[in-house]
DNA sequence: TTTGTTTATCGTAATATTGCAATATAATAA
DNA sequence: TTATTATATTGCAATATTACGATAAACAAA
């Protein structure tokens, strides 16, 4: 065996550690504080900004676009890309319940 | 080629994919909520808990203390394990700078 | 239609992750 | 010392991810 056992857990949990994948790898931590600077841009200023080839960037947009961290629109020939707030509010609040929490209790 | 360009980005990106990369998989969200909810517990009551082996269990332990998300300490024969609010709380922070950046643009 | 521009997909190589049986390690109890 | 208990490590197979050259697709402009 080898392969990811996720069926065996909860939808919620496999929802969470879907959206942490997406963000798991520094380039897609790149592309998401650049689209935070510049509010929205198209694939091509990344791959400008990044050191990665074209193909690569696309690739990691795809993956933040599939876990609906970010989202595109197209605008002629090229697509424009922004974050999606509501995902970050999601986040900001999923780890300030556990903070919450944590502040009654200690180890 | 193939392999992670981790080292053509900034310290910063990497550490926080880092952290990310801890909670992408199920079974260590699972561990996380676990250790909500117990406050903290040893590695074989979470084997008793999860569908997974103590090996591997053991494994996914060791990545989430290597990140800092849990901590441990050792009891006699078993090593007794939290999380760790510092993280949680960093967590927090950061989708909250974003969260509010965002609440002036949109896209 | 042809050309240029922008992004996505395919194919493939390199590497990383996941899971577990077997085994090792470490501390305690008998 | 010899068990017992609890966890970590090793080794390996299965699978997933990362990166990019080549190419395709979609659209606008000439």
């Amino acid at each position: 065996m080898g392969a990811s056992k996720s069926e065996s857990f909860s939808v919620e949990h496999n929802e969470m550690a879907t959206l942490f994948k997406a963000l798991s790898h520094p380039a897609r931590i790149a592309i998401i504080e650049y689209l935070l600077k510049v509010n929205e841009c198209i694939c091509g200023d990344i791959v400008n900004e990044l050191p990665l080839a074209q193909p690569t960037v696309s690739q990691h947009l795809k993956e933040l676009k599939n876990a609906g961290i970010i989202k595109g629109s197209i605008e002629g020939t090229a697509i424009c890309y922004c974050l999606n707030p509501d995902v970050m509010v999601k986040m900001e609040e999923y780890f300030s319940v556990i903070s919450l929490q944590l502040k009654n209790k200690c180890c």
